[in-house]
DNA sequence: AATGAATGAGGCTTCATTCAT
DNA sequence: GATGAATGAAGCCTCATTCAT
C-alpha cells in the first residue's frame, strides 16, 4: 500500500517535471518512467496514458493555491489584501511554469468525472467566497453580491489573465501593470463606490 | 487562385467538422482530407500539420464574435445592452460547439507567431474598449477605468465562464443565472455605484 | 495435495471458460487467473503458458467422448447403433462449444510430447476398433478391413465434419442430413454390400 | 493498380515463407515485410494483422489442389486413379510444408466471410463430385451415393489424415500404408462390393 | 504453496510526410 | 497544383514472467 502510493507519487513528480520541460505534446511516457526510475509497464498500472496524469496534476496545482492562501492569507486583513495575495501567487506560479495553464486546462477537459473538478475547485472558490462574505459583513463591499458566483469569476479572471501574460509574452513591467488593473477591476466589481487602487 | 482558395476553404471546413466530432487529439489529417474530398498530399500544400489549422480556425471564431457585435451591437445603446449581446453570443457559440474553447486555446498556445494572436483578438478588444470609452464619455461608467485593460478582462471573463458552463455541465437555468451574475459583476466593475441588474 | 489439485482444477475450468469466451488468441493468463480467483503467479506453478493448458483440456474433451461411448454404447448393439451414438455425441459437443476444434487442434499441434496424443486418442480409437472387430466377427462387416486404420478414419471424419458444420454455419436440418450421409458413407466403407441407411 | 497487386503478392509470398519457417505464432510482421522488401506500414495497407493473411494463403493452397487435379487428373481414368492422385498430392504438399494444415485451419476459422470458404472449397468439392458422378454413370460405383456430400467427406478425410501424418510423425513406410488404407476405406465407401485395393 | 506488484523486452501500429506521376 | 500509394521512424502498450514477501 505504501509502496503503491510511492509509485504513483513518483509518476506524478516525474510527469510534472517532463511536462514542464517538454510541453504536453512532446512528453513521452518513456521519459516519464525513465525519470521516475520505474519500468514502462508500471506506468500503465496507474494511468492509461500520459494525458491521464493531467487531472491528478491539476488537482495538485489548484489545491496548492488553496493551501497557500489558507496559510498566508488572513480573512481579517480585508478583501484587498487577500486578493493581492491570490493574484500574486497565481501569477507567480504561472510565470515559473509556463505549462501550468495547459496542464490545468487539459486536465479539466479530459477528466471524465466532472464532479471531480467541482471538488477540486470548490475549496478555492469557498475560500474566496469566505473573503467576500467577511467583507460584506464588514461593510467593505456591497451586500447584494452573490459570493458563490463572484468567487468563481474572480478566480477565473485571475487564472485567464495570468495565462495571457505567458501567451502574449508581456514584460515584467507590463505584468505588474496588469496585476494592478486586475485588482482594480475586481475590487470595483464588488465595492460600494469606485475603489481607489494604488 | 480561385481553386486554391477553394481547397483551403475545404480543408478549414472539414477540419472544423472533424475537430468538433473527434476532438483535437483524436483528429487525423487523413480524416480531414477524406471529408474534404482531397488527396492526402494536398493538405500539406496549405498546412504543415493538423495543429497548424487551429490558428486559422480560431481566427474565424474570434472574428466572428467581432463581426456579430459590429452588426447587431450599437454603441449608443449603452454598455449594458452591448455586454448582454456579447455574453449571449459567446455563450451561445460555446454551447453549440464544445470544442471551441480548445480550438481557440490550443490555437493560441501553438501559434509560433504571438503577435498574430494580438491581431486576432485586437479588433474584439478594441470594439469592447470603444463601448467602454463611449460609456465613459456618456457618464454611464467611471472615468478612471482603463478601457485597454478592462476590455481584455471582460472578454476573458466571458469566455472562461462560458467554457465553465460546458465543463461543469450546468443546466439551462443555471446558465441563465450565470449570465446574469456575470453581467452584474462586469457592470459593477465599471460603474459609479452599485449597478442594478435585472 | 488436495489444495493443489483444487487449484489446477480451478485453472482448467477457468481456462476452458475463457477460451470459449474469447477464443484462443485473445485469451490472457490474467483473465484465466482472474476468473479462477487465484494469483497471477499461482498459474505458473502449474502451467508454463496458456497454451500449455490446451493438452489437458483436449484430453478432457477426447476422453469424455470415450467415456460417453463406454457408458451409453453397447458393442452388441451393432456397429451402426454405436456409430450413430458417436456421431450424435461429437456433433452435439461441437455445436455447444465452437472452440472445441481449435482447442483440440491447437492442443495437438503444440504438445511437445507427440506420444501423449496417441495416448489421448488411443482409448477412443481402440473403442471404435473394438466395435469394428466385433462387427467383423459378427459378420456385420467385411473381414478384410484393418480396424486399426479404419477406426482412426472414422473418428477423424466425424470430427472434421462436425467442425465443418460450425465453420460453414449449416442449419439444423442440414446438420441432420450431414449426419445421415456421414453414417451412410462410413457404414458403406466397411460393409459387405451397399448399406441401406434410413 | 498493377503496383498494388504486386505489393499484395509480395506480402503473400513472403508471409507464406515466414510462416513455413517460423510457424504461425513465431512469425512477426516485421519479418514478413523484411523479406518482402517493403515498408512496415505498407503491410497494413493490405492486412490488419499477420493472421489476416491466412485466408488468402489458404485460398491459394486449396485452389492449388484443384488446379493440380484438373491438370493431371482425368475423369475417364476412373475413380481410383483420381483418388490416388488426390491423396498423393495432398499428402505430398502437407509433407513438404508442415504448417499447411495450420494455415488452412486457422485461415478458415478466422475468415469473417463464411461464404468465402464455400467458394474456395467448392471447386475442389465439385471436381471430386464430378469424378463420383462419372463413376456412377460408368457403373464403377453405386448409384445411390450423394456426390455432394461424399465429395466433402473424401476431401476432409484426406486432409485430416495427411495432417495426422505430421502431427503423429509417422515414418515414410507408415505414411504409405496409411495412404493405401485410406484409398481402401474411401473406395469401399462408394463401391458395389468390397473393393480390392493393392 | 500462494501472492500480485513490478518488470521490460519488443512487436504492433499509427500516421505525418514524401514524391513520382 | 493535385494525387495517394508508399514510407518508416518511433512511441505505445501489452502481457508473460518473476520474486520478494
Amino acid at each position: 500500500m505504501a509502496k503503491t502510493a510511492n509509485k504513483k507519487e513518483l509518476i506524478l513528480k516525474s510527469a510534472y517535471h517532463v511536462f514542464k520541460e517538454k510541453g504536453l505534446e512532446d512528453t513521452r511516457v518513456s521519459q516519464i518512467v525513465k525519470e521516475a526510475g520505474i519500468a514502462q509497464g508500471t506506468f500503465y498500472l496507474y494511468y492509461n496514458s500520459k494525458m491521464d496524469v493531467l487531472p491528478d496534476l491539476a488537482e495538485q496545482i489548484i489545491s496548492n493555491y488553496t493551501q497557500y492562501l489558507a496559510t498566508y492569507g488572513n480573512v481579517k486583513a480585508g478583501l484587498e489584501a487577500n486578493l493581492r495575495l491570490a493574484i500574486d501567487r497565481i501569477f507567480e506560479v504561472n510565470q515559473l511554469d509556463r505549462t501550468i495553464p495547459s496542464i490545468v486546462y487539459a486536465g479539466i477537459t479530459r477528466s471524465g468525472d466532472i464532479d471531480k473538478w467541482q471538488v477540486i475547485y470548490r475549496p478555492l472558490y469557498d475560500l474566496v467566497a469566505k473573503y467576500l462574505e467577511f467583507a460584506k459583513e464588514n461593510g467593505e463591499i456591497r451586500e447584494d453580491i452573490d459570493a458563490i458566483y463572484f468567487s468563481e469569476f474572480v478566480i477565473s479572471l485571475i487564472e485567464s489573465t495570468a495565462r495571457g501574460m505567458i501567451l502574449f509574452q508581456h514584460s515584467s513591467a507590463e505584468v505588474e501593470k496588469y496585476k494592478e488593473e486586475l485588482l482594480s477591476f475586481t475590487l470595483n466589481a464588488v465595492s460600494w463606490e469606485p475603489a481607489k487602487v494604488l
